[in-house]
DNA sequence: AAACTATCGATAAGAGGTTATCGATAAAGA
DNA sequence: TCTTTATCGATAACCTCTTATCGATAGTTT
């Protein structure tokens, strides 16, 4: 049984939600206190209804005539979305990619927050990038332990990618955010979200194909 | 009247296509001929009748007691994604996620080759990052049309996305592959895709919330 | 040659998400 | 105070995607 939904919230809407997010935040600092559907629809490009769909699996409620008030809808997504504070997380696979993630301060605003990274090639270790350490991938176990760090990024080349999986459940990993193309493994108990560039570039790359076509 | 499908095929069968086509792959270079849709299921964790469902969008026939043909699978997929020759790209923002993607090897596979990096930092242009090379942003334009490049990689701060969109628009790209988090206007002719790292985090951090707060 | 079996493809049933509609409500204006 | 209007929330219709079922087919076995 795949995990379809997020304990019956619509895995969509959840999705939006950061979108939203991003446009309250700005709202707020505008110093607006109210907003209504309308302007959030209008902004966005989304319908309506479904932006009022998309808020209220948050439990926020809003006034007819008025909308909603900005603040209280910020403090709601992110609660919802486990935001308010900020988790740790350690990164394993200081490659290129994983470089750029330790260097992206943008994860800071949505409560994630790279302590360090993992890396079994001895060039990297006890490095720094972008002021972040470079740790031994041996010492990953214990430091998770110590640390009671919950979640690890994985960003190791892809026939690396279940060994160093493995590993990760059994240091006491419980969320797994997986850059690489690898269908992993785990146990039911273990969260595991695919990040799956290729995915992307895929519709990318072949509504462009059509595209092209249709013009021809 | 938003792109909700790609021509009539199911957005989520094309995102699972790099999936079957990572495998087929593997399978061909072991020099296996034939594949079932039984097997495909196995590896990748999906129903049988999905895998056939998907791969029927490329128009493939597989045969009954025997299964698909590799190879043909393999080509059929390519084809239907426009994965059969790269395509080039240009890459706008050099920044830590910029230079991330210019590093990164596993676009060639997929049909994409990202060409050149352009930012309008004076300390990065005529830099190489990975070795490609970082150009003047002022050039853009020039060079999309001297190379008549369609697809553009957004990796500049959100707030010069919408910016930097337009001028991309107007001198001839595309297909915009947007890793930015700003939702971009474009024409109805322009393909954006949106990369959205922090709907992938908030689904993550969600799971983990609920998952921690049912096991206490 | 006939029976058996793995597999496909098509059709149908079922979920999950989106979009439309409509009454209820609260603010604003007459 | 009464009417008007913007907005919400709920219900329902609709659409898309997923999952189940079943007959057809091509190999394999007897």
């Amino acid at each position: 049984m795949p995990t379809d939904t997020v304990k019956g919230f619509p895995i969509p809407s959840v999705r939006r939600l950061p979108l939203y997010l991003r446009l309250l935040r700005e709202l707020r600092a505008d110093g607006h206190e109210a907003v209504s559907c309308t302007q959030i629809s209008e902004s966005l490009g989304q319908g309506t209804v479904q932006v009022r769909k998309d808020l209220a699996i948050t439990g926020i409620v809003g006034r007819p005539k008025v909308g909603y008030q900005v603040p209280e809808l910020v403090d709601a997504i992110e609660t919802f979305l486990g935001w308010k504070n900020t988790r740790d997380a350690f990164l394993v696979g200081a490659g290129s990619l994983g470089s750029a993630l330790l260097g992206y301060d943008g994860f800071q605003e949505n409560g994630l927050n790279i302590v360090a990274a993992f890396d079994s090639d001895p060039a990297k270790i006890g490095t720094r990038i972008h002021d972040k350490e470079v740790l031994d991938w041996e010492v990953f176990h214990d430091l998770v332990q110590r640390m009671h760090v919950l979640i690890g990024i994985l960003a190791v080349p892809a026939h690396a990618a279940q060994e160093v999986t493995n590993a990760m459940v059994l240091a006491g990993i419980r969320a797994i955010w997986n850059y690489t193309p690898a269908t992993l493994e785990v146990p039911p108990a273990i969260v595991v979200e695919d990040v799956r560039l290729s995915s992307s570039l895929a519709t990318l790359s072949s509504r462009l194909t059509r595209q092209l076509e249709s013009q021809r």
